[in-house]
RNA sequence: GGCUGGGUGGCAGAGUGGUUAUGCAGCGGCCUGCAAAGCCGUGUACGCCGGUUCGAUUCCGACCCCAGCCUCCA
């Protein structure tokens, strides 16, 4: 039985679908005005995972995962930049497509763009105000009656009293109370704008969310995520809106991630402390990057730093050791393996707890491949399955074993092909010293050797 | 200030009212020309102080500390 930890009641609850046996997700995406970073990692990678776990234990799932190509930041950005807004949306979604594909994040069933769906976000947008729940004001904006709608902060568990006492919105002239929110953004010069019933203009962010969400999915779905910094105001904005335009209820469970960290400060571009993904994968194996990210649990927060990335490398080292020279089985798996592996990820996705029975699964292959040869196949096909349920052990072993991390130079492999052959020739002369000079230049270059009965092999550190 | 979440062994990181997480690193052993890999063995870990309990890292309360949201943000 899975369960999920809902952040709509700060509990863990059974998971049951709408629909039996068919999910229905949508997930807040990228704003492209920039590269993705390390935190946009995790939430592409969790949610990734999610979903193959989902589908793997046999839900239809229906993955939406939209594009916002137009807002503030985008603006400034093409401006910055001299550049139509839609030219700098299209590289930077190009972009995040080829770090997606370099981290093995599977492509959403629809990836909707914010500008594809305006006319929706008008429509909505003039349901809302027809139900009293927002007012178009003097400026050509419109906003939202914070008040009006009584579900809010339910998300969030924040009260509309404290957060008017705390408010650090700016209050402008236009708006009834500081917690409104802008639905509609009236033009200004050098702008992009659609034109509206409240002239011409551009979404809001919020509403871009609801309405695409609503389109592809219907007014009430299954689950609803991003990250943890858009619990609010963001989702508990689409909340607002959604339910007050629709009547129904909206999402019925929320999952949001936790961060990413460096130095114990949240990766942000606000804080300019981020790593983009092709900056890490020039580093890192992007299987490194992945398994870095699944060793935590999704919701607590992921601190970065070299030495865990090293410890990915030889954690993932150690995996694929198993199964190197391990021929594949018929690809059935181990019922009692898999029924732990699913024990911990039907915990609210425990992949870190998913992964440790990967690791006992290895050992095991380690344990019994020269007595009982069979069963290590079996096992060795358990922990290639399980292993790609989180996108991970999809290498042939001696590929990951010998594949350099992202751009580094050294030795090529018939470099070092002919050294080996150099040092075997010498064991076999029994010049050991002569072979060990060998063996200390290769590891000084970062290649480790082992001499096995069948030969020497060769891994890259 | 309000509201979330968290503090686990050298590092990373799960979890649990009493019995091994797991990985990396370390130590001892087997194997090996020596290594490496692998296997076996090994480490008085649970922020602080009280309380409940036969027993708490795990439950309750106070305290300290950290991060996040309340402004754009995965």
């Amino acid at each position: 039985m899975l369960t999920i930890h809902n952040s709509l009641t700060r509990t863990k609850q059974p998971f049951e679908p709408i629909e039996p046996g068919k999910v229905r997700m949508y997930v807040c995406g990228m704003t492209v005005y920039d590269y993705c970073h390390l935190g946009h990692a995790r939430a592409l990678v969790v949610f990734d995972i999610i979903t193959r776990y989902l589908r793997w234990v046999g839900y239809d799932v229906i993955y939406v995962r939209n594009i916002t190509d137009i807002d503030d930041k985008i603006i400034a950005r093409a401006n910055e930049r001299g550049e139509d807004f839609r030219d700098l949306t299209t590289h930077f979604i190009s972009a995040m497509h080829d770090d997606c594909a370099a981290l093995g994040v599977l492509p959403p069933d629809h990836e909707p763009r914010a500008t594809d769906s305006v006319p929706g976000m008008v429509a909505m947008i003039e349901t809302l105000i027809a139900n009293g729940h927002a007012y178009a004001a003097d400026n050509g904006d419109v906003y939202y009656d914070v008040s009006h709608f009584d579900g809010y902060g339910k998300l969030s568990g924040k009260k509309v009293e404290d957060l008017r006492a705390g408010a650090r919105v700016e209050v402008t002239q236009a708006k009834d109370d500081p917690l409104d929110f802008a639905l509609w953004k009236a033009v200004k010069p050098g702008e992009p704008s659609w034109d509206s019933p409240w002239g011409p203009g551009r979404p809001g962010w919020h509403i871009e969310c609801s309405v695409m969400s609503i389109d592809a999915l219907g007014n009430h779905f299954d689950i609803h995520g991003g990250g943890r910094d858009l619990q609010f105001p963001h989702h508990e904005n689409e909340i607002a809106q959604s339910e007050g335009a629709t009547g129904e209820p909206f999402a019925n469970y929320w999952i949001h991630n936790g961060f990413v960290r460096i130095g114990d400060e949240k990766m942000s571009k606000s804080l300019g402390n981020f790593l983009t993904i092709r900056e890490i994968l020039e580093r890192y194996r992007a299987e490194e990057v992945r398994y870095f990210i699944v060793n935590s649990h999704y919701r607590s927060a992921l601190n970065y730093s070299e030495e865990s990335l090293g410890q990915a490398h030889g954690a993932l080292e150690r995996l694929y050791t198993a199964l190197r020279d391990l021929p594949a089985g018929d690809g059935e798996t181990d019922p009692e393996v898999e029924a732990r592996f699913r024990a911990a990820m039907d915990d609210d996705f425990n992949t870190a707890g998913a992964l440790s029975v990967l690791f006992e699964t290895a050992r095991e292959v380690n344990r019994l491949r020269a007595t009982e040869p069979d069963r290590a196949v079996r096992l060795g096909d358990t922990l290639r399955t399980l292993g790609g349920v989180l996108g991970l052990l999809q290498h042939a072993p001696e590929e990951f074993l010998k594949s350099a991390a992202g751009s580094a130079g050294g030795l090529d492999d018939s470099a070092i092909e002919s050294l080996i052959a150099e040092r075997n020739a010498a064991r076999k002369g029994r010049d050991f010293a002569a072979a060990d000079r060998v063996r200390d230049e290769l590891k000084a270059a970062g290649i480790e050797l082992e001499d096995g009965a069948e030969g020497t092999t060769w891994r890259r550190a």
